[in-house]
Order: C-alpha cells, then structure tokens, then sequence
DNA sequence: TCGTTCGCTGTACAGAATGCCCAGTGGATT
DNA sequence: AATCCACTGGGCATTCTGTACAGCGAACGA
C-alpha cells in the first residue's frame, strides 16, 4: 500500500498523459513493460486508482456556477437527506461534517438565477433546517493529487 | 457544446468502463467506430472532457482524513494566500467564494493529529486571518456527474 | 551460507485495437 | 436542386494488449 517512487511517477505519467498506454508507459519509464502492468493492477487493486473515469467540466455542459452549501440538520433526519440530496443531480458532492451535526455539498447551477431553483430544491426538504451558500469566484486550486502522490511516494 | 443523448450514453459508459476503447464502445453503443471517435475528439475540444486522469484515492496513499477549511483573508493577500497553499500538497482543492473575502479549501491529512499540522501550516501564513475547519466523516456522495450529464443530454 | 521467494527484465506470439482513409447514404439547410 | 453534414461500413498497415516463459539479482528466513 505504501507508493514508491516508480508508482509516483507512474501516477505523474497518467495524470499527464491519460490515454497514454502501458507500453508507451513502460518506455518513460525505463522499465519493462511487464512492471508497469504489474504496477498498474496492484495500484488499482489496492484501491489507490479508483479509476479513469473521464473528467467532465459542469462548465463545458452548461452549469458554469458552482456553489458550497452548509446544511443543518434536523436531529435523526441524516439518512433521509442523503437520500434526497442524492436525487438532485446538482448536488455533485455530498459529506457530512464535524461541527453542528451539519453536511456540506457542492452544487452546480446553469446561473445565479438558476443557482436559486437548485437550492430550492437542496432545502425544500423537511429534514433540513438552514441553509448557507457560498458561490465559488474562481479556483485557483482545481482538484488535485500529484503533489500528494509526490511527497507519498518520498517516503 | 450541447450534448445529445449519444454523448451522454457515450460518456456514461466511460465512467462506468473506463479502459473501455472506442471499437468496443462503438459496439455498446451501436454505432460505428468513427461516430465514437468523432464524438469523443468533439466532446475533449469542447471541454467537456478535460481529461481521463487516473483516479487517486488519498485515503489509499495514507491520508485517510478529509477536512474543508475556510479562510478568512486579509484585504490585498489574495494572491500570496493562493500562492502558499499552492506548495501544500494536502490542499487538494482551493475556491475563493462570496461572503467575506472568503476561501473554501479541501484538506487531506494522516489522522486527525496530523489534521494539526496541515492546518498550521495552511494558516501560518501573514494573509490568513482565521480559519474555521470541518472534518468530514462522511462521504454519502462521493463527487459525481453522470447524474448532471444525464440530465444535460436530456435537453 | 544455502535455498526460496519476489520483483524486474527481455522476449515471443496470436489476437485485437488504433489511426487513417474512402465511398455511399439520408436528413437538413440554403 | 444543390450542398453540407453526420453517420455508416469497409479496408489497410501499424501498434498495442494479454499472456506466457526463462533468467537474474536482491531480500529473507532457516
């Protein structure tokens, strides 16, 4: 479970280069082909690659705002939220935190108008109490993981 | 940059089979190997797919801990705010959002002791004026899509 | 120290996929 | 009526994949 360095830039490989192949892969890397397979099925069957799923932009598919909401709960009521939430197909992200038995999720909307139906919908359930929105401005930082998988495989 | 409902069955099936080529997904489709291939090169020079990078749980690469953290900024600090928490590899994801002057940061960390740290030196920063964290337990919606472009290809 | 295990290398081969090209067809646009 | 466009279905040379196998060196336990 630990990564090694050879996983780390196997990793940095993908991320750059995904449709890259395990041959080409191997050929970066100066090793034989053999290990990147090998490599790449421990990585995916130790649950390090979840996957490869194609990165969709909500942007790119008309949903340019995106938005942070912090929910409060009504006590008991957790397990019918996620189920609602989990119907509104805004609702890309959904975790339940520390603090006042609250949840946090992101949402995407095709504009700030649009914004407001989607917390309508987020909130128009009984189990929910309150509800704080935060619209994101910019993203300096898009989702990331190669300077942690760097420093991991340092180790 | 519409999306029709090939697109949306083509980019279901890379989500659910993402090693999947485009002669076989031709075949799942019904449709010959060049529409796939006009569809995808379509879809990544529109941005709707930014990329298919490997998937990396951190939880699998030893950070098992997830925290959203926001930030209170000092006036004018923005941009070396976003410039320091760009060399923190646990900061994943970094929003700058309405409200007040405010950021949204995504955290990952060892264990919660080591929560500690990352947060210290997140905010050991001059521009940073309070940060208030909160450690998800949860994760009833893992970040997702397919429900979005579903939705999108329904137009 | 010996024997074993493990990961990596280098090679091989059949089957399959890719990149690329082209002619034909039907619907929509002008 | 002419044109454009997306899709079809086919073909071809090249490349990659899946799989297998023998050899080699390092690490480990007996």
């Amino acid at each position: 479970m630990a990564i090694d360095h050879l996983d780390g830039a196997l990793l940095e490989l993908l991320a750059e280069e995904p449709r890259i192949g395990v041959l080409e892969a191997s050929r970066r890397l100066g090793v034989a082909r053999g290990t990147v397979q090998a490599r790449l099925d421990r990585l995916q069957s130790n649950g390090v690659i979840r996957g490869f799923g194609p990165d969709v932009d909500p942007a790119a598919l008309g949903y340019p705002v995106t938005a942070f909401a912090t929910l409060e709960i009504k006590q008991g009521q957790g397990n019918d939220v996620r189920a609602h939430l989990t119907t509104v197909p805004e609702v890309l992200e959904l975790h339940t935190t520390t603090g006042h038995g609250d949840m946090l999720c992101r949402l995407v909307a095709r504009s700030n108008a649009d914004l407001q139906r989607v917390i309508d919908r987020v909130v128009g359930f009984d189990g929910i109490v309150r509800a704080s929105t935060a619209i994101v401005m910019e993203n300096p930082v898009p989702l990331r993981i190669i300077p942690l998988v760097k420093q991991a495989s340092e180790d």
